[in-house]
DNA sequence: AAGTGGACCTGCTAGC
DNA sequence: TGCTAGCAGGTCCACT
């Protein structure tokens, strides 16, 4: 599910509740993808500070390390003040005084995974090796075209490793590359330096439109209010096999790369 | 070394 | 109506 957007999305909705809270409980369900790696009675007492984002890792701060958290394919986290009963898909809770932080995930992809630092292992070790940022200024045309270069691989895989830049997963890749007119089976290092400009721009209004909609909710994602996203309403390829292109009418077409599902226009999308 | 495919786990849906 | 195959937003790892 959770791409950048439904990441910071998710960050944004509880970052301000829970700073400067208190912990005084942790409660682990089944094993996520990782083991936490510490003693839970370590955290309670410990007030917890900023949560950042790097690519889609949350990062939350406590003041003797913090938690290093991914959604995985379908977690979300969810933030209040009286939290239910655990269900059988909630596998983490961090409970502070002034309300519970909960991640609910069904196929337990998702991580918590304790670290004294985030530039310290096992946090360092994870995050290494991610691209730059979309929203950095380092992230433009010039900087994409010659990490394209490099690659051999489709433009669309390329930009779904997360190695050149992170944040854009199956869905935002495939609308990133319509908005641009770019065919997903184009190899990566025959992609011009305009077309690699209009990418680079394509990737972050992308990005940021999802933000801006509360991200995409194809199926069970919620930001900690417990709210929906509203991207899916507006994604001009993915999910759109066989119905007609907003632009020119063409039918979408949907391939399979990497096994993953790609969605795009044969017809506004050029290699 | 870079690229590819399988693995992880559960739930939902389309099709028979 | 009920079963089953196929598919789903990510990313690590083994293998070529």
């Amino acid at each position: 599910m959770p791409e950048l957007p439904e990441v910071e999305v998710t960050r944004l909705s509880f970052a301000d509740r829970i700073r400067g809270a208190r912990v005084t409980g942790v409660r682990v369900g089944k094993p996520l993808r990782w083991p936490l790696g510490a003693d839970v009675d370590d955290m309670i007492g410990q007030r917890v500070g900023e949560v950042s984002r790097r690519g889609k890792y949350l990062w939350l701060a406590l003041e003797r390390g913090g938690l290093l958290m991914h959604l995985g394919m379908s977690g979300s986290l969810s933030f209040a003040a009286h939290a239910a009963e655990p269900g059988p898909h909630d596998h983490f809770d961090l409970v502070t005084a002034r309300g519970t932080l909960r991640l609910t995930d069904p196929r337990r992809f998702g991580a918590v995974v304790w670290s004294r630092a985030a530039d310290a292992p096992p946090a360092a070790t994870l995050l290494a090796g991610l691209g730059v940022e979309p929203f950095d200024e380092r992230f433009d045309g010039t900087h994409l075209h010659a990490a394209l270069r490099r690659r051999r691989v489709s433009v669309k895989s390329a930009l779904l490793g997360g190695e050149i830049v992170v944040g854009a997963g199956n869905i935002y890749a495939c609308e990133a590359l319509f908005e641009a007119g770019i065919d997903p089976r184009t190899r990566s290092d025959r992609i011009s330096r305009p077309r690699a400009d209009r990418l680079a721009v394509a990737i972050r209004q992308t990005l940021a439109r999802a933000v801006e909609l509360g991200g995409s909710t194809l199926r069970n994602f919620r930001d900690a209010h417990g709210a929906a996203g509203a991207f899916q309403l507006d994604a001009k390829v993915y999910g759109r096999a066989g119905q007609p292109c907003l632009r020119c009418a063409t039918p979408i077409r949907r391939i399979v790369q990497n096994a993953r599902a790609t969605f795009f226009c044969p017809s506004c999308q050029k290699r």
